[in-house]
DNA sequence: AGTATTGAGGACTCTTTTATCCTAAACTAA
DNA sequence: TTAGTTTAGGATAAAAGAGTCCTCAATACT
């Protein structure tokens, strides 16, 4: 399984781009949406949900589309996490069991606990200004590799 | 989104309640079921997973069920993990980009990939007896708690 | 042999996630 | 005002996960 959902990760290259493409002007999600590679129907639906969560601010129209409601470095990736698959992933249980961690903790208890707050650390910490200044750097890449460009890094490995 | 599937999760449990249940005899599964309150097709389902993997020896008819092929000591959680669910929790990205870490690393790989380190070596130490005396020796459960339960828990608690 | 028990495994249903499509509403610019 | 652009949001479809049900095969016991 997957840490996060695919609207989860969808979201946060999508902030990550946002963030790298500048902070001033409202992005349209189709670019977005072309410059990521996915269905802009589909991200629309995603970042309609960071709206309503106030991270983004939207606007309609010609000249619209999204832009954070915070400087970029002020949005922390959890806060997307949390708008987008809620906070359970931080919260709960290795075993899915329910009340836990309190009276009657499971065998696993003690070392996930430790885990998860080592998980939630490393969301709180990381903000989109440093996320996209990283990318910017090394020229790394938000898009999911197609067999092709796989194939194409092969290539230039060998040589 | 949870760390590991359901099917999973039961998989896990069934397997350190069978810890506890002792190794030598076969176990009806139907009777697993019944402890751990799960539908017993289900977790018939998922035992024969364990089995094809060969964690488990299976056996039909009267005084059947199933059982380890190794002594518990040695089947550790991250085996159970990789038959059903697979490795890919310990091994994909945190964005789900593929062909990732190679080339062009995405913004979050070295943290992520320290943490996936974690995660592994924590699946990869703990085993079926460890878990299964950490049950027996603090009383703990492995059943969901009902709400029934939770409610009892509580008005123990004000006492 | 006959019967009851138990895992194997396929077919099917239900739910959630993922994704697509269409229309409405808000907005810009000419 | 009109035409075009862009987000909002509902309806729908496709895919995956979770769970149920039924039949078959293997086994033990009488
Ligand atoms: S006791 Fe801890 S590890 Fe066990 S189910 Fe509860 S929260 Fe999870
Ligand atoms: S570079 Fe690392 S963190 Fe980024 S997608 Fe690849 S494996 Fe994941």
């Amino acid at each position: 399984m997957a840490l996060l959902s695919k609207s989860c990760v969808y979201g946060i290259r999508a902030a990550i781009l946002m963030a790298i493409k500048g902070e001033r002007d409202y992005l349209s999600i189709k670019d977005i949406a072309e410059e990521l590679n996915l269905s802009a129907h589909f991200l629309t639906k995603i970042l309609q949900q960071l709206t309503q969560e106030g991270l983004l601010l939207s606007h309609r129209g010609p000249k619209g589309g999204v832009k954070f409601s915070r400087p970029a470095r002020e949005i922390k990736l959890i806060e997307i996490v949390a708008a987008i698959d809620g906070l359970e992933l931080f919260e709960a249980c290795a075993l899915g069991l329910h009340g836990c961690g309190t009276a009657t903790p499971c065998p696993l208890h003690e070392k996930w606990a430790k885990h998860t707050v080592l998980l939630r650390t490393l969301f709180e910490t990381e903000d989109l200004e440093k996320l996209a200044s990283n990318v910017g750097d090394a020229g790394l890449r938000l898009r999911t590799l197609s067999q092709l460009d796989i194939l194409e890094f092969n290539k230039n490995k060998k040589k």
